[in-house]
DNA sequence: CCCACTTTGTGCACCGGTTCACAAAGGGAC
DNA sequence: GTCCCTTTGTGAACCGGTGCACAAAGTGGG
């Protein structure tokens, strides 16, 4: 197999790159809007809050689309990054768990904004199923095999508690699915080729006091001298 | 300067290791409520779906809280990860923003349950200042600065839109706070030893978008081929 | 008291990702 | 056409994190 210029293209994609692709893609969508015709790596890199080598090299993925000298075509990367992540297609997806932030999820702007369309809603609670949110209707939580297939879902949204999810998993898993992106505080077993992103708040606030205990422990100096001398303070 | 035994205590947690804990946390819990007093590096391990040696390792840098050839010992664990996260103490958490996704936020569960406590409800417009949310008076943003001095709030989350978003960190962070969670779409720039970490909807989807599109692209076998030879089909 | 068994804690090789630094490539002035 | 300036694309060193595999340490049975 004889491989021709850019090895970056076929298929090989860092992970690390592909979520921050829509980082640069955010920042190029508003360099358009301001009317700006090129961008120098330095310039986006600043706007994506990230290295400039590493922009390059990030882009070098996907292909040779710079100018030595003059730096990127604004319209034509977005473009590329665009049909790199599979914006260039509409993605119907359904929200399963219609609480509140089920609802936050269906009303959200940034969800429909760019590729993304929300085609369904479902809930278990009969008091909710019947709701009109966002333009749709609720529907019960038994349709949605049913709903999947009609709708050609191909991301599925789990907003519903955390005893609930595995077995919605499961169930859009059998009916096909293989995106799914977690609300649910839970740890998700799913079966090779499924990819699962997760979004945790408690996790992420967890972090943050893990990082700000250490800020006010360093100010106050208590614990962090203690700890010079650990076989003082083990057992 | 000399270290005998445990370098792992002296506060060089990686970052890796921190993100995990509330997990390991989490998967313990639910093992303390079911009556479980001591759990294998194994077990453990397939809970919070990790491989053992790396929950291992990461245990290990707390500190050496297991006995060989029995295990971890479930309610100390919980209590040695829990004082390392800092959630033996209470954070006051404040929500700037009480849209969709600040009203969910607010009357989420798994934030109180734990270590932190809504303290304050904060947005612009005056037709949701005054609501009472999740036994919280909603107050005007106006008084960010004083709210933040007087509930003795460390931890902001910001759920407003996106070009509200700086203009806040700017003022929350000039009122002393130094960990923020941002849930608008947008990069903010901040002064070193503030953390922020991020949690963006879109990127998520983007991200999934991206696998999907070459899932489906491998069944069809269609792009991968034309996309061997670039020159083609760029510009 | 000793032996067999279990499970932790970790040394080490490996891997993906980051960053530096620079050669290659293009643009524009004269 | 030539020279200088700018900016890309990438080779190579580096760094943090992962996972294997095993020695060390503890338990329980006889």
């Amino acid at each position: 197999m004889i491989r021709r210029l850019s090895q970056a293209r076929e298929r090989g994609i860092p992970e690390a790159t592909v979520a921050r692709l829509p980082l640069y893609l955010r920042a190029l969508n508003g360099m358009a809007e301001r009317g700006l015709a090129t961008v120098s790596s330095e310039d986006l890199a600043v706007a994506a809050g990230v290295n400039s080598a590493k922009l390059r090299k990030d882009l070098s993925h996907l292909g040779s689309y710079g100018t030595r000298g003059v730096g990127y075509e604004v319209e034509y990367l977005i473009y590329q990054i665009s049909r790199e992540l599979g914006l260039t297609q509409d993605w119907a997806v359904a929200i399963v768990g219609v609480g509140n932030l089920g609802r936050a999820l269906a009303n959200y702007g940034g969800f429909v904004s760019r590729g993304f369309r929300v085609a369904a809603l479902l809930d278990a609670d009969p008091e909710v199923v019947g709701d009109h949110i966002a333009g749709l209707t609720v529907e019960h939580v038994d349709e949605l095999e049913a709903v999947i297939r009609r709708r050609a879902v191909s991301i599925v949204v789990l907003a519903t508690p955390g005893a609930a999810a595995q077995e919605l998993a499961d169930r859009v898993i059998a009916a096909g699915v293989t995106s799914i992106l977690n609300f649910a505080p839970v740890v998700l077993a799913v079966p090779e080729g499924v990819d699962i992103r997760k979004v945790d708040l408690s996790i992420e606030l967890q972090i943050l006091a893990f990082h700000e205990q250490r800020k006010t422990d360093r100010m106050t100096g208590g614990p962090a001298m203690a700890e010079e001398w650990p076989e003082a303070v083990d057992l």
